[in-house]
Formats: C-alpha cells, sequence, structure tokens
DNA sequence: CGTAAGGTTGAATTTGCTCAATCTCGGTGG
DNA sequence: CCACCGAGATTGAGCAAATTCAACCTTACG
C-alpha cells in the first residue's frame, strides 16, 4: 500500500478489516470544508478498521502515512464477537479497550494540554509504543509525519506546530534532521508533557 | 446517587459496573494541577465504567452530573466477555462501538471545531441522544449543566462558554433562563455545528 | 435576610492562527 | 555537473480567538 493512499474511505461500507503488519496508518475525519482531525495512529499489529467492521459503515477513513503492508481479515470472520473462538474475541476486546483508552487520552490531550504539552506528549506516547512493539532504535524512532499530520493530530496548525519543535529542539529535548526527530531526553520529555504511561497497558 | 459526588474515583479498581437508570453521569480525566477533561456524558440506560471493569482500573472517574440511580453489576458478570450470554455479549460491543464513535466525534469537535461549533454540536448531539430515549420534552431538554461543566467538556474556559452561549441566544437559536437551555431552532442549529447524527445511531 | 454557588462582564494579555514569502533538499533531466 | 522543480519546512507580521482574573450580579435556599 503507497504512502498517502486511502485504506478505507470515510463512509464506505467495509469488506474486510485490515490488520496493519508494516508501515503506520491513521484514522481521520473530515469535515465538508475540508478540515481534518486525526484520530488515532496506528502501529504495526493494530487494527486499522475493525469498529467501521462490526458497525458495517465507516464514520472514518484510514490512510497510510508511509507505505505500508496490511492484512485483511473478511468482514463476516470479526462482525459478529459472538461467533469468534474464545481467544480470538479476548483479544478482540482488549484492542478495543485500549483503543479507547488512547482515544481518552487524545481528547484530554486536545481539551487541557498546552501546545508544547501536546507535541510531548504525543512524542512520549509514540515512543513508547513504537518501543512495546520493538522498534526503536536507541532514543531514535522513525515518526515520519510531516507538519501536516502533526497539525491534524493535535488540532493546530502548522505554523505553530513547526515553532513549537523549534522551541523543543532548542531546549536541547529533540533534535531535527529532516522529518526524522529523535527524543534526546525522554525523562524531561515526560516531564514537559506530563505523561503518564499506564492508559497504554496492554489490559 | 448525589449530585456532584463520585461513581467511581479515578485510579480505583471497579468491583461492581453502573448502568445509569436514571440521571446525568459524565467520564473525566483530572490532570495533576487540577485542569479536568470530561471525556464522555451518560444519559439513562448508558454504561457508566464497563470499560474501567474490564481492564481492571479506572484511567477515569465517573461523576454525577445530577442527582441520579445508578444499577449494579458485579465485575466478575462482565469482566471477561467470552463467559458472557451471547446476547448480552453482543449488547455490550454495541455499546462500546458506539461509545468509541461518539468518543471520536468529541475528539474532532475539540480539534478541529470553532468555540460556537463547538457548543452547537455539543447541544445536538445531547438533543438527538435525549430524543433518541424519549426523555426531550417538545425542543426543551433538562440539562442542567454548570458551565464549568460545558467548558471542561468541549474544552474551553468558561467565560468563553457564557459568552458563546449569549451569542446563541442573542442569534435566537437558543432561550436560556436557569441553566436550562431550551433549542429553538434545532435546523439552524444543525447547520451552525455541521451536525451529521450517523455517527449516533445505535450499530 | 444572609450566604453560597454559579453566572456575567470587561480589560489586559496570551496563545495560536493566517497567509504569503522564503528556504531546503532530494530528485530529475539536460 | 548543474539548473530546475516540487514537497515540505520555516519565518514573520498582523490578526483573531480564547484565557485569565477580578469584580460584580443573580438566584436558590436555609
Amino acid at each position: 500500500m503507497e504512502a498517502r493512499s486511502d485504506v478505507l474511505r470515510q463512509g464506505e461500507v467495509p469488506s474486510v478489516a485490515h490488520v496493519l503488519l508494516h508501515g503506520h496508518t491513521c484514522r481521520y475525519r473530515l469535515l465538508s470544508d475540508g478540515r481534518r482531525q486525526i484520530t488515532a495512529v496506528l502501529l504495526p499489529g493494530d487494527m486499522c478498521d475493525l469498529e467501521a467492521v462490526m458497525r458495517g459503515r465507516a464514520d472514518y477513513g484510514v490512510g497510510a502515512l508511509t507505505t505500508c503492508i496490511l492484512g485483511e481479515i473478511p468482514a463476516e470472520r470479526v462482525a459478529d464477537p459472538t461467533t469468534l473462538d474464545p481467544e480470538m474475541s479476548r483479544a478482540l476486546w482488549r484492542r478495543l479497550l485500549r483503543d479507547e483508552a488512547i482515544s481518552r487520552e487524545w481528547l484530554v490531550r486536545i481539551g487541557r494540554r498546552t501546545a508544547l504539552e501536546r507535541v510531548a506528549h504525543l512524542l512520549c506516547e509514540l515512543r513508547v509504543r513504537v518501543d512495546a512493539i520493538g522498534l526503536a532504535v536507541a532514543e531514535e524512532f522513525d515518526m515520519q509525519f510531516t507538519q501536516v499530520e502533526f497539525a491534524d493530530i493535535l488540532g493546530m496548525s502548522t505554523g505553530h506546530i513547526d515553532r513549537v519543535l523549534q522551541q523543543l529542539c532548542r531546549t536541547g529535548l529533540i533534535a531535527l534532521s529532516r522529518g526524522v526527530i529523535t527524543v534526546l531526553d525522554m525523562p524531561t520529555m515526560e516531564m514537559v508533557a506530563g505523561f503518564d504511561p499506564s492508559y497504554l497497558r496492554a489490559a
């Protein structure tokens, strides 16, 4: 799947559920005038559109942030959770519950944190999640978000995103080089973000 | 249960799941410095803390917005969804999926809508939800939120909430009297909010 | 009455946005 | 090798939105 292409378009009736195997995707909602809010960032192992499949309609789109590899599960296999193998069912519940916890934290982040805290908090979350699936290389993690994507995740404008990243850079918390962000000082970053990772634990 | 009291405190290990039978409650997250974000408003029929029970820990609190009546379900009965009666299991899934859809919409609302749109959108959502459970009396609905609560739902300050409500009042879209908001012109309100109710449908 | 909780108001200030110009850097074709 | 192109990043000025804070008002209720 190509970077920047849609895995699922908002409003579609999905016929397969996608498991992300490699790369990054996001869920997003578009308003009629083009405003976009990214509501989730998916990493390898995550289900891209389980809720849409179960509800039989996508009220969000799923977009590929990078080139990625997706697994497909026929909708019938997961549409009715009561017909699933118990182990599978439990696994899906766990995922959904974790998604919900993350989504709740995103709401708090956008609603009640300052711009600086938001950016720092997002970086902390991604750091922990990337780490958890064994993809972090030292303190560096390869999140090739454009500033537009950052902005649409955090409910901010690109200009402001840029200024905040600069600020984090000047303070020595991160290093920037061509879109690759390296977190230099995770402890301070967590302090700045007011980050508590407990919402990310599996179950 | 008293208005303003906690049904579940953030961080607790819940031993029962609560079904709201009468009144309104909300889920909220507190930051260490006291900032609060309300992440959900619950109406009669809603489960207050199902996710917390299933995850075995509450990363959010549940507060009573009004005096309310709650049903209790022992945690063991719902903690493991695979041991449930299939009909019950399906029902819980549906609820969780709807909660998720609402939560996603809240994220979009806070992240990408203007203050005016936010207030209008919230009013539209509540109107539809109250309606769906048969509690709306004409165009009036009895949502006794304080402005603090409004602010904590929408990620704004109370001062600004007040000004926006005034504006809606001046435009003739709502009437205010003693905290009771009456929506006078729902169609225009939906227009102003950019409201699309499809995310609220049951399944 | 008196009190407390919540609502309202205004001024000063901060925060963040818009928009257009400029820059950077990795291609690409000559 | 080099000029050019396009996507994205960066910058600044001006502006709009929202916050803060303190003062004041209103209402419910004991």
